[in-house]
DNA sequence: ACGCTTCTTCGATGTTTGTCGAACATCGAA
DNA sequence: TTCGATGTTCGACAAACATCGAAGAAGCGT
């Protein structure tokens, strides 16, 4: 059986800063799922791929990584077996100044109640 | 015969600004013309479908009016024979504060050069 | 009334997308 | 080495999407 050593070690293709592409973030961000991924991770440092609070299935979320990851939105790192994932903030600060925190912003100001926040969960009154 | 006096006359059905979902926004605004169209509207305050700079069928242009419409992002009015276009930008602002401006510099920060830009048109220098 | 301009609606078409289950790969632990 | 936990890749599939051309509707001009 031939030992390739490891497949998943690949070097995970992140696109560079300048390569991110404006419409491929907003189209990343504009799925349901993969935004709750983000805010997720807006509120932790990093995290591993099975722990986020959505329901679906491992493939599935396997899939949504990916097109965070290729869409520059996120960064990958492998680490024993799990593979741990964290927003490329600063990354998208540089390339698209406040764009991050401009859609986070607007994305809490909406969902206020009634939505297990992933971070802090101090009940805000509107 | 029932004159029901015009029927692209009907309200034509806009979101209210709390009913403006951020996700469709991001989507409406994550397709190449479709952010030609927002980007040519940010230049001006008002514009008929036929004359914005993309090079699609008229038919797929207004689907692209009708995703940007239904998502919030712009407004129409009925004018004669034409729709008035305009872009829904204090509406827009009110709902997500800075989202759009930010979108937008962050659109216009990526295609710097050799790209027609709608507005204007002074040859810059990066 | 007739035609011209503007724009929409209606299929049709091919692509992309979100979703899943099954199978596989990797690593740590027993 | 054998297991279990983690994730990925591989079809498959239905829904959504971008696109077009043809046909239709409204209004302006002649």
């Amino acid at each position: 059986m031939p030992r390739s050593t490891s497949r998943r070690r690949l070097p995970l293709a992140h696109p560079a800063i300048e390569e991110i592409d404006l419409l491929d973030v907003l189209h990343a961000l504009s799925d349901p799922t993969r935004m709750t991924i983000v805010r997720t991770l807006a509120a932790e440092p990093e995290r591993a791929c099975g722990t986020f609070p959505v329901d679906v299935a491992p493939s599935t979320l396997s899939h949504h990584f990916k097109v965070l990851r290729e869409s520059g939105v996120v960064q990958q790192r492998e680490e024993a077996n799990r593979r741990l994932t964290a927003l490329r903030a600063a990354d998208l600060d540089e390339r698209f100044p406040g764009l991050l925190g401009t859609v986070l912003a607007a994305y809490e100001r909406t969902e206020e109640p009634e939505d297990e926040e992933p971070g802090s969960e101090e009940p805000e009154n509107e």
